[in-house]
DNA sequence: TCGGGTGATTTAACACCGTTAACTGACCAC
DNA sequence: GTGGTCAGTTAACGGTGTTAAATCACCCGA
């Protein structure tokens, strides 16, 4: 009887297993570099294994994917209870975005299919990331209160300079470093809130 | 005899051929829906003839890539020499690298590895690329005249801003109409330019 | 104890991929 | 005719995502 209790357990530990050495064959070899079969092998199975829990490789993509927007969810959360200011709470939501996109490439590079990374589910269906999305435009509806409309400007506007200057940052790595973009990340996202005002 | 003046330019031919063919099935399907044995397909010859043209497929995608960075120069040149005022020079220059995107998106797409595609050769390696950049930095310089080091952080900045934009309105277009994108573009860069004075 | 069923797991296969080696066949010079 | 060169082919290797079929261990009723 026993089983039934540890069968699911172990199911979901199989899972997130999946997921974690997706990820970790994504960030020592790029995402190019992950396959089905490399992964069972790492688990120790045989490839269908990982069917059963991913109808497809896309899927299995997607998931890594929503798990970014989650984890980004919550960073940006946690900033919006930390800080009233508006300027300083979106500055701030601009710094946890470059963060995650520095600690955790890989996932940030199969969130817009950057690197090698493709995921054929287009990403605006995610429901994470509408998520997201709506909590940055309350932020910035906090600071200026306009009409939906223009806040989706403004929003699209700060995604654009935001993952812009990341995207840029890391395509260029091995021509300016991490360091120097950042400083320059920091002044343009700065200027950016500034001029809401 | 004739066959040593025919053959090179038959052979030109049958690679513009590759190009092209490579350009056009990504057009409709999709980087990801472009094979070598398609390609060969397609020119009606056998797989193995396309690499007579082309060491490998990385090479062909750089190849294409170099192409659309050429076809950016000499689009960015007569700018250039169209106006004189810094201010308009660059938004000119903006505008050109939106219509680019806009009406070869399949070149532009391999140029920044999005959408599929995926070039393993780094794009910043690519002399053209280079050539681009070297041009849009004198544009700025003759707008502001400071020293290198700023000139490539503005031109850093200009490149995140303007592709940054380009990307996600690519990305968004079923939700976003490129028309309201555009719009958007026009506004943000003539902003750019503006606050360059 | 036997047989049957069930569920987890594997093997085998399909159609594709990039790439290369070996082969074919036509032409031309001697 | 014979050898050589060159364009183009077929065949193959090891890889990919994915699916169907086979296996194998287990438990349960007879």
């Amino acid at each position: 009887m026993e089983t039934i209790e540890r069968k699911p357990r172990s199911r979901e530990q199989a899972r997130s297993g999946i997921i974690k050495t997706a990820k970790a064959i994504a960030r020592q070899e790029g995402w190019q570099a992950v396959s089905i079969r490399k992964i069972a092998d790492a688990i120790e199975y045989s490839a269908p294994i990982v069917y059963e829990y991913f109808d497809s490789k896309d899927i299995l993509l997607d998931e890594i994917r929503n798990e970014g927007f989650r984890h980004l969810y919550q960073e940006y959360e946690r900033i919006l209870k930390l800080y009233r200011d508006p300027e300083k709470r979106l500055y701030e939501i601009s710094l946890v975005q470059w963060e995650f996109a520095r600690q955790q490439p890989e996932i940030y590079q199969v969130m817009y299919n950057m690197d090698g990374a493709f995921c054929t589910i287009p990403v605006y269906q995610s429901e994470t990331m509408q998520e997201v999305s709506r909590l940055v435009r309350e932020a910035i509806f906090s600071f200026i209160p306009k009409a939906d409309e223009s806040i989706r400007r403004l929003h699209f506007q700060w995604l654009s300079v935001s993952h812009g200057t990341i995207m840029l940052a890391m395509l260029l790595k091995d021509e300016q470093s991490l360091d120097q973009s950042e400083q320059i990340y920091r002044e343009t996202m700065r200027r950016f809130v500034r001029e809401l005002r």
